[in-house]
DNA sequence: AAATGCATAAATGTTGACATTTCATTGAAA
DNA sequence: TTTCAATGAAATGTCAACATTTATGCATTT
């Protein structure tokens, strides 16, 4: 099973109690050490954490703002189940806010960070090479993606990508060894993306873009049975 | 001026004094009732609205989760402040998530919510000619579009859009004159879209929908001086 | 007059207790 | 045996007080 060390968001001790919590209880969703499904019990939570309730409340109203959870007025909240329609739904959305974002980072990205994408996805081909590898380390795909992301300087998609869908792909394919990224195709692809991008070229980042998260999307709705 | 019963959002007293904090100061935000870049004290609003701050604070993190506020740690929340960048994003991205939610749309609308759709602009078009309007009535406006996100039935796209973007989009047309709706192309377009829909053609319905919202922004960048 | 530092006030962060609702269990009735 | 109602326990919602940090204002110094 994966490494609690792989996983990317650095739990950087925050500035409040309540930061804090929301960053440790994302990472214990995202890595299924609290299941998918699970009732989050305050009262329970509160003592295994040594808090009060408070922090702790406004930690799950955030966690809801990521989609982490879902939570139901007197109720209580629960952590989201990834059904094969949501994980679809995912990479729909995924598709048309990354091949948008693409296509500003085409044209505002600046040289300097266009050379740290090449970096990155150097780095890509030198560790499959040394571990023999069939998959591009999912940290280093985040990376590139969250880099390409941020190069379209939109504040609106890159906050919907990084906040509220990246999370929860983060989350499925740490739960499911199948999703993880295959090397066949991908590195090429990161690649061809990050030629339209250093081409200047908007349109053909778009597509070539477009095309790359079609085929992760293609590859999971083939390897994922009903659910 | 307009009038507050204008907006759509339906402030139904919710179950819980937190949710309806959050419709309250959401509507409050969207009108300018509370004016963009105020500082949002707890001490202060708790007094205005005879709540005690645990509820209080709850409202401010999902109205964060909504960007309609933003939050500082250990320095409060305030209301966030609408830069002509801001809205030309705001545009961009549902550029790219609403001509993909159109797209989805044109496959999965049942015949029905296709009949609902030709109701809300044949009554765009009554309300027009009745009222001599060079703009569509912007509720009935938004009523056409939700409609058609939650024809997509992608629950991503749709909380993306409602929950994050057009609470936004709502903001800033309700405080700016100019930015409303247009009725010259704006009824044609919409006509298309549903035409589109109708075909059950989701790349034509895609860059109409495209089009119909870039012809949005152009009027907006046009419009708007530089903020 | 401007800048620095200290003391006070006020705001945010956190806690524990109270109120109300929901859930589980038990017992009675059909 | 099954269903329903009542009771008690536990959970969520809310509140008021405490703790800590930040902001304000005044005095002092350069």
């Amino acid at each position: 099973m994966n490494d609690f060390a792989t996983l990317s968001s650095v739990t950087h001790s925050s500035s409040t109690l309540s930061a804090e919590l929301t960053n440790t209880l994302r990472d214990a969703i995202i890595t299924g050490e609290i299941a998918q499904g699970t009732k989050l019990s305050e009262t329970k939570m509160a003592k295994e954490f040594d808090v009060s309730r408070g922090p702790l409340r406004e930690a799950l109203r955030r966690l809801e703002g990521m989609n982490l959870i879902m939570h139901i007025p007197q109720q209580g909240a629960r952590v989201v189940t990834l059904s094969r329609e949501l994980i679809l739904q995912l990479y729909d959305t995924r598709e048309a806010l990354e091949s948008k974002a693409v296509a500003l980072a085409a044209v505002k990205m600046t040289s300097q960070e266009i050379d740290e994408l090449h970096r990155e996805i150097d780095a890509q081909s030198k560790q499959m090479r040394e571990n023999s590898g069939a998959f591009v380390p999912a940290e280093s795909d985040y990376r590139f993606h969250e880099m390409v992301v941020r190069g379209s300087k939109n504040k609106v998609i890159e906050r919907a990508l990084i906040h509220e869908i990246y999370n929860l792909i983060k989350m499925f394919r740490y739960q499911n060894e199948f999703a993880n990224t295959s090397s066949t195709n991908s590195l090429v692809e990161h690649r061809q993306i990050v030629y339209a991008i250093e081409q200047r070229d908007p349109i053909l980042a778009e597509v070539t873009m477009k095309r790359h998260i079609v085929h992760a999307r293609e590859r999971i709705e083939r390897r994922m049975s009903s659910n």
